[in-house]
RNA sequence: GGGCGAAUAGCUCAGCCGGUUCAGAGCGCCUGCCUUACACGCAGGAAGUCGGGGGUUCGAAUCCCUCUUCGCCCACCA
């Protein structure tokens, strides 16, 4: 690490060196004797499958961000990593994997031979995206990787159902679910994904017995096959004498009766309804409501099965959808076909219609879990940023429903549930491990087939991770952890789940925050998705533009409760700020670094005592101050997860204070031909080393690179360990901050003069200053360079052609210009500028006289309000005076204008 | 059908509890500059009646109402 910095950063020669030597430092691993109090995030584990997009780089990266802070301030920082076997998915995945290769289903490949060949697959791509996130500079203790299918987590799984069932919380049933006829399985409600759809609203009419037609509304025709009954309100008075008759159901040619139920609404459709009680939730209650059979018309990829008439068997639903209508029409029994709008079920997985079904599956009962979860809620254990998500939760835990568990995958925790077929016994049994044979009758028994919700694995991974139902070291250290960083979409699936199971389990909250961030989307706002081809790929991003760059774009350009949104189609405009930031970076340092040779001073530690205080330089003492206020503003602003403030702040302090006006400030004291080079090196290097220490959890690997670099620095120290900056009192310098500010403005002032006239670049002016103000003058140097000024002079400026401007404070300001000077220009800006005061003057003076905001507002601000008008007025005075020595005022000036000191 | 959020320069967004920014940043654009850290740069500049309308207030981008447009969450009206 000795060879000069190049003039450009390249971050990919450096960033992957720098993580193995992350790695073999052991700085991300987590120690429960460090002393330290714990910070824990729980990394929201993605699928084996799956490969790094810019929702994980996204996700992921404001982690680390949470992590890396936390760990500068000294705690013992676990964020820990694992992959989610994910059921549905990961079998998705496999099965079009072998229908490609071999044409076969499953169901031909075989239950074990299938799992093996699952196995296979994740071990082989199991876990690329773990490998991907080092790119990205996750900062996580991989020594503590979990799987969600390994032995511990599973036996946690088990642990789980088997005391939910003691509990009487787990509970097997007949219900109508939602299943997809693709994946073939049962989904909970929060799989079934629903999205408006323009439908119809199909008026069918079912000859009554005793003659004439009844006429009811569906928006599944075909379900029709399946009717047991047609359902009216009680009170409905067109239907009243019709209950207890009967119709004759078409196609189907059966008797079904006419029953009154109270859950139908007479004014939707005609107020009479189908009732299907084997495929609509309603209609299943109304079935049991009244006694009704229920008859299941579907095979379990939704096409009609020997339930119905010969000529539908076999035939997909939606075809038998279209022929019912025909036939219906056929037989002058469709009333009328209207354009209806209306919620349509998809599969999460694979956006297939998801169809109610009648089915026998394990339950979760959830509302004596939801009860605790939402009390944790509302007494502050738990918050949500942004605070609105909480309605969100308190919502769905208020109308929780119970969760359908059973899966019939082949993929995932097997239900451990065995029954016994002996005659006489059929006993159900629950067991933590395996049984081989009947606790009753001793016979021999079977475990159920099915699998387990990908979701009830999950759940439990803050403390299964750590070693529960064991009382292991870890889970004694860190449990419960802190916060959970994750998408919106996944607040049902995970988070309000973990909560509960937190408290269940471990009679703790998992976590006390729950940082809720945005979407990535693209200019068009849509969700950034591989069908929609929309896509960044985070690791490209990294190749070219560097992991720092990804992480600075990604924190910067996302606020609080807001979606990011990045081009797709140009990634040098969406990457450029974070590119150029780091480039920028790098040559501040490589100009510091390069002018350190020889420094004597100690450069250790930040604050002011470094240097003695009077040999510090105005500009010393601002950039000390400016340094201080960026460590408050930067470290308030982590704490409040708003991210993008912290990143502003420090961009603003590198790029505007420190390079754009310290360094220029401080070169000829660096160069030697001036005193005080040491106290500059000192100061810039002292600035310097705590703005990488704020900037470190944005952008690791180049603050890391730099800082390593700094003199003096151990060869294995660490930023990533380094302590917080802290606020120092005596940095907080605010005469130091006005007094610069003003130097600022006369270059300010300057340069706006020599563009406006197009002064040659190399020429230099002469600057007149109508006071002599104490901190111009301890900055004539500063001045004289950045503007190019050859001579200031104090005094009134003479009566000779030139640029005027007017500083804050209303010192005048003089440029003499000979022959370049424009008078009529001149007087147009300064006029403009004459007339912009006024206005402010004029609405500041109505406040100001008006009665109710002087004895309304407080004083502070009335006293506020008094001294901007009189700089106002100052100012304008002084432009005014200035317009009158150019022979275009118009005597307007209030007062007799100042003249010099 | 309920509930919520957003609408600020050409683009992506900051502007928290109304006065202490006379509306800001980055990118883009225009004008000069290869000034020995950086042209992924430096200096200067143009550009917004803060979605429309109404209201509260001494004072509103900032609070209230309403409309429009886009999102999101929830929901067994077939």
């Amino acid at each position: 690490m000795t060879e000069p910095l190049t003039p450009q950063y390249h971050p990919a020669q450096i960033e992957r060196d720098l993580y193995r030597w992350w790695m073999a430092r052991g700085l991300f691993t987590a120690r429960r004797d460090s002393g330290a109090r714990p910070y824990v995030i729980m990394m929201p584990p993605p699928n084996v499958t799956a490969n790094l997009h810019m929702g994980h780089g996204l996700n992921n990266t404001i982690q680390d961000v949470l992590v890396r802070f936390e760990r500068m301030r000294g705690r013992e920082a676990l964020w820990l990593p694992g992959t989610d076997h994910a059921g549905i998915a990961t079998q998705n995945v496999v099965e079009r994997e072998i229908a490609k290769q071999d044409g076969k289903t499953r169901f031909d490949v075989g239950r074990e031979a299938f799992v093996a060949r699952v196995w296979e697959h994740v071990n082989e791509t199991g876990a690329t995206i773990l490998d991907q996130l080092k790119a990205i500079g996750a900062s996580c203790d991989w020594s503590r990787t979990y799987f969600t299918l390994d032995p511990d987590l599973s036996r946690a799984v088990r642990e789980v159902f088997v005391r939910l069932y003691d509990k009487g919380l787990i509970y097997r049933g007949n219900y109508i679910i939602n299943w997809c006829p693709r994946c073939l399985t049962a989904l909970s409600n929060e799989e079934a994904e629903k999205e408006d759809q323009d439908g119809h609203l199909w008026h069918l009419r079912y000859p009554l017995e005793a003659g004439g037609f009844l006429t009811v509304a569906t928006t599944r025709p075909e379900t029709m096959l399946g009717d047991t009954a047609v359902a009216v309100h009680p009170d409905d008075e067109r239907y009243r004498r019709l209950v207890g008759t009967r119709v004759l159901l078409p196609l189907a040619d059966r008797s079904i009766p006419i029953v009154a139920d109270e859950g139908i609404d007479p004014a939707f459709g005609t107020g009479a309804v189908k009732v299907t009680p084997a495929h609509d939730p309603l209609d299943f209650e109304i079935g049991r409501r009244h006694g009704l059979p229920a008859i299941d018309i579907f095979t379990p990829d939704a096409r009609l099965n020997e339930n119905v008439p010969e000529r539908f068997r076999g035939l997909d639903r939606f075809d038998v959808r279209r022929m019912v209508v025909r036939e219906f029409e056929a037989l002058g029994l469709l009333e009328k076909v209207e354009p209806h709008r209306h919620a349509v079920a998809r599969c999460y997985r694979c956006e297939t219609v998801v169809e109610p079904r009648l089915s026998e599956q394990w339950f979760v009962k959830m509302a004596p879990l939801a009860r605790p979860a939402l009390e944790a809620y509302r007494d502050g254990r738990v918050r949500f940023i942004p605070e609105r998500r909480g309605d969100d939760y308190v919502q769905w835990m208020e109308n929780i429903r119970d969760w359908c568990i059973s899966r019939q995958l082949w993929w995932g925790h097997r239900i451990p549930v065995w029954y016994c077929d002996a005659p006489g016994c059929g006993r159900t049994s629950v067991a933590r491990t395996d049984l081989e044979a009947c606790p009753g009758c001793g016979g021999p028994v079977r475990q159920d087939e099915d699998v387990l919700d990908t979701w009830f694995s999950s759940w439990l991974v803050p403390f299964s991770s750590l070693g529960w139902p064991d009382e292991t070291e870890d889970l004694r250290a860190f449990y419960p952890g802190d916060a959970l960083v994750t998408a919106p979409e996944i607040l049902f699936f995970w988070v309000a789940r973990m909560i509960m199971a937190g408290l269940e389990f471990m009679g703790d909250v998992p976590f006390h925050t729950v940082y809720l961030h945005g979407t990535v989307r693209d200019t068009r706002h849509r969700k950034m998705s591989k069908s929609l081809g929309n896509g960044i790929d985070p690791l490209e991003v990294v190749e070219r533009f560097g992991a720092d760059a990804l992480r600075y774009t990604v924190v910067s350009g996302m606020a609080v409760g807001t979606d990011l949104i990045l081009d797709p189609k140009d990634l040098d405009t969406s990457f450029a700020t974070g590119r150029n930031f780091a480039n920028k970076l790098w040559n501040a340092a490589r100009f510091i670094l390069n002018n350190l040779e020889g420094q004597t001073r100690p450069l250790a530690g930040r604050s002011p005592d470094v240097v003695r205080t009077e040999e510090l330089a105005l500009a010393d003492r601002w950039i000390i101050a400016r340094c201080d206020a960026t460590v408050r503003t930067a470290t308030e602003a982590y704490e409040r997860y708003r991210l993008n403030e912290a990143a502003g702040a420090i961009y603003h302090f590198l790029w505007s204070d420190l390079a754009d006006w310290y360094i220029e400030q401080v070169k000829p004291r660096l160069y030697g031909d001036q005193p005080g080079g040491d106290v500059a090196r000192a100061v810039a290097a002292q600035t310097f080393d705590v703005a990488l220490r704020l900037l470190h959890p944005i952008m690791p690997f180049i603050t890391e690179t730099l800082w390593k670099r700094m003199p003096g620095r151990p060869p294995e120290a660490s930023i990533s360990t380094a302590p917080w900056p802290s606020p120092d009192v005596r940095a907080a310098d605010g005469a130091a901050l006005r007094d610069f500010a003003l130097v600022q403005e006369v270059v300010g002032a300057v340069r706006q003069i020599r563009a406006e006239y197009g002064i040659q670049p190399g020429a230099s002016v002469r600057l007149r200053l109508e006071r002599r103000l104490p901190s111009v003058i301890s900055e004539l140097g500063t001045i004289q360079r950045l503007a190019k000024v050859a001579e200031i002079s104090f005094g009134t400026p003479p009566a000779e052609p030139g640029g005027h401007a007017v500083l804050s404070d209303g010192t005048g300001l003089f440029i003499p210009l000979g022959d370049a000077i424009d008078i009529e220009r001149e007087c147009t800006r300064i006029g403009g500028e004459v007339n912009r005061l006024r206005r402010l003057i004029d609405g500041q003076q109505r406040k100001l006289n008006n009665e109710d905001f002087v004895s309304r507002a407080p004083v502070a601000v009335v006293e506020a309000e008094r001294t901007k008008l009189a700089s106002w007025l100052e100012q304008a005075d002084a432009l005014a005076a200035k317009l009158d020595l150019l022979g275009c005022g118009d005597g307007s000036r209030r007062t007799g204008g100042r003249n010099g000191d």
